[in-house]
RNA sequence: GGCCCCGUCGUCUAGUGGCCUAGGACGCCGCCCUCUCAAGGCGGUAGCGCGGGUUCGAAUCCCGUCGGGGCUACCA
């Protein structure tokens, strides 16, 4: 074993004991049964959507059992780290509703590991001095011929048994590096138990795994400042002293509890129950893959954010797919009802697009026409400065468009499904968006001749009249159709369909083409209404000419 | 390669030895409604990965196998 005085000389001499700390964060005072919870999510690049997911869980099993939840950013890989990606992250929390309860400086911060250093020092000072952790210093190259050796001779990779060339290396040696200020890094020395572990997962029940055998670094290089812990290391740490007891993360960490659980156990702290989430995936030609990062664009908050789906839409899909009794619940109840561990799915979902367009449609047509106009402008914002002073000018009118075919009827339009869908399909109400279609030979008419067009469009400007009553307007329509020729309905044309230019449906459609400058569109009756007299004529004298 | 997790309609799932002729939701298809869409109504399509056991009886239990995913970093 290292010489104490020659351990304590690698590190400050004002750095506390772990009892300090100990003392700084005592236990939490939560009603029993409380789990604390954290979010632990690395500011390598954006949020991730699993990352939303998982703190969905983390967050809702706090709150519901009485506790408390956390974020935590885990920057303890410089190299990795991603500048400006704080902004983006409180942006995301906030609207996927995963903030912290508490803030970055809190009462058992700060959760910034960065800013931890001293804290892990102390424990790992402590480990070394115990012999339970030591110098090692094999360089990159080194462990990669080691890695190397081991692959061409099928035997485990990692720092162990023989290969550990450092775990029992002569004191003299180590002492005479340290003095000459050579790079290090520290080592956990594991207890080199044979056999298997097993623990209860809260979501898994009984897991089963061989020991860790490997010796991990805990203490990234001597070279570096600050001296940063790897994951493992600060998890123990962390989760000890912030009172985490309940760690809801990955399914990818199972392989390193084995591990984790001998950290906990080295530096005398109690482990936190384990809960671990399957991964949200997707398909890839004919297989399932892990969402990522790098290749899915649907991987990122942003892709939700940008998009602009509702929150509540986004969540309540989350939730379903966490427990699948929630997606059976209306989205109101489904989002307050708590989501239980024991009914997590353990095989990882895929993210459905079309299921989160169909639940984004539902909600939004639940919604009051000033509510979406807000939702809509809020998301526009920079991303559409435009619509944002079209729809403020043009308010009234705005709330008279929204409202088509949403209030007094029995079943609401739900052609909105996304924030960004609202320009493409209600941008047509707004003059200033509306580009006057003037071409009676466009193809969006259907064929017809263009001066029966022309003529359609002026003779219903002509004589239009607005009429509350739908049937009563309609009428209208029929007449103008009926009047140039226009067959009143299939039957009729399909007896002879040389004798007419079209049926009352193409008629209609120049109509349409003309006031909303597409084929397809809410009902005209109500379009109309909402645009008011003067500004449907408008649009249909563009056409006639 | 080693270790670990997982495997019910296309997708999310219900299902814990007989209530399963496998239920629901989304999708898809058809019909109805209809001036076009979006909806809505009605109906339909489709699944226990495979092979062995155990049992009177298996989606459910056991073994094997195949498939998918993850870990095997001074990344998290």
């Amino acid at each position: 074993m290292l010489d104490r005085a020659l351990v304590d000389s690698l590190f400050p001499a004002d750095l506390p004991e772990p009892a300090h700390w100990e003392e700084r964060y005592p236990p939490r005072d939560l009603p029993g049964g409380a789990w604390v919870t954290r979010f632990a999510p690395s500011p390598t690049g954006f949020v991730h959507i699993g990352g939303v997911y998982t703190a969905t869980i983390a967050r809702d099993v706090a709150h519901s059992s009485g506790g408390t939840y956390f974020v935590r950013i885990e920057d303890t890989d410089r190299a990795r780290e991603v500048a400006g990606v704080a902004a983006q992250f409180d942006r995301a929390f906030e609207y996927f509703d995963i903030a912290s309860d508490e803030p970055l400086d809190g009462r058992y911060g700060p959760y910034l590991q960065s800013a931890r250093e001293r804290i892990y020092l102390s424990h790992v000072r402590e480990l070394m001095r115990a012999g339970r952790a030591y110098p090692c210093f094999a360089t990159r190259e080194e462990l990669a011929e080691t890695t190397r050796r081991q692959q061409a001779t099928k035997v485990p990779t990692g720092y162990y048994g023989s290969w550990a060339t450092w775990r029992d290396a002569d004191p003299d040696e180590v002492a005479a590096k340290l003095r000459a200020g050579d790079e290090y890094v520290v080592r956990f020395r594991t207890p080199g138990t044979e056999g298997r572990v097993s623990f209860t997962d809260a979501i898994r029940g009984r897991l089963e795994h061989e020991a860790n055998r490997n010796d991990v670094v805990i203490l990234k290089t001597s070279a570096a400042s600050p001296r940063l812990p790897t994951y493992h290391f600060a998890h123990a740490v962390d989760e000890h002293l912030m009172r985490v007891n309940l760690v809801v993360r990955g399914e990818e960490w199972i392989s390193s509890v084995p591990l984790h659980l001998q950290l906990f156990d080295a530096l005398g702290f109690e482990p936190p129950t384990y809960a671990h989430v399957a991964p949200l995936m997707k398909t890839e030609g004919g297989s399932k893959r892990k969402l990522s990062k790098r290749k899915d664009p649907e991987a990122s908050v942003d892709f939700y954010l940008d998009a602009g789906y509702p929150a509540p839409a986004v969540l309540y899909y989350l939730r379903g797919l966490a427990n699948g009794r929630l997606a059976e619940l209306p989205l109101g109840q489904a989002l307050t009802e708590p989501i239980r561990l024991d009914e997590c799915g353990v095989a990882g979902p895929l993210v459905d697009m079309v299921k989160l367009a169909d639940i984004s449609g539902d909600h939004i047509a639940t919604l009051s026409g000033p509510t979406v106009l807000d939702a809509v402008s809020e998301w526009a914002g920079e991303r559409d400065p435009e619509l944002v002073a079209v729809l403020a000018e043009h308010r009234a009118l705005a709330e008279r468009a929204v409202d088509v075919e949403r209030v007094g009827v029995d079943n609401p339009r739900k052609d909105l499904v996304r924030w960004s869908d609202f320009r493409g399909i209600y941008g047509f109400f707004f003059p200033p968006l509306f580009t006057p279609v003037t071409d009676a030979g466009d193809e969006r008419l259907g064929g017809l001749d263009p001066s029966l067009v022309r003529k359609l469009a002026a003779d219903f400007a002509d004589g239009y009249t607005w009429a509350d009553d739908q049937p009563t307007w309609f009428a209208q329509v029929r007449e103008l159709a009926a009047r140039h020729g226009f067959a009143p309905n299939p039957k009729t044309y399909k007896q002879d369909p040389d004798a007419y230019p079209g049926l009352l449906k193409d008629a209609a459609n120049v109509l349409r083409v003309a006031i909303t400058g597409a084929t397809r569109s809410p009902d005209l009756h109500a379009v109309c209404g909402a645009l008011g007299a003067d500004e449907v004529t408008r649009r249909l004298r563009a056409l006639a000419g």
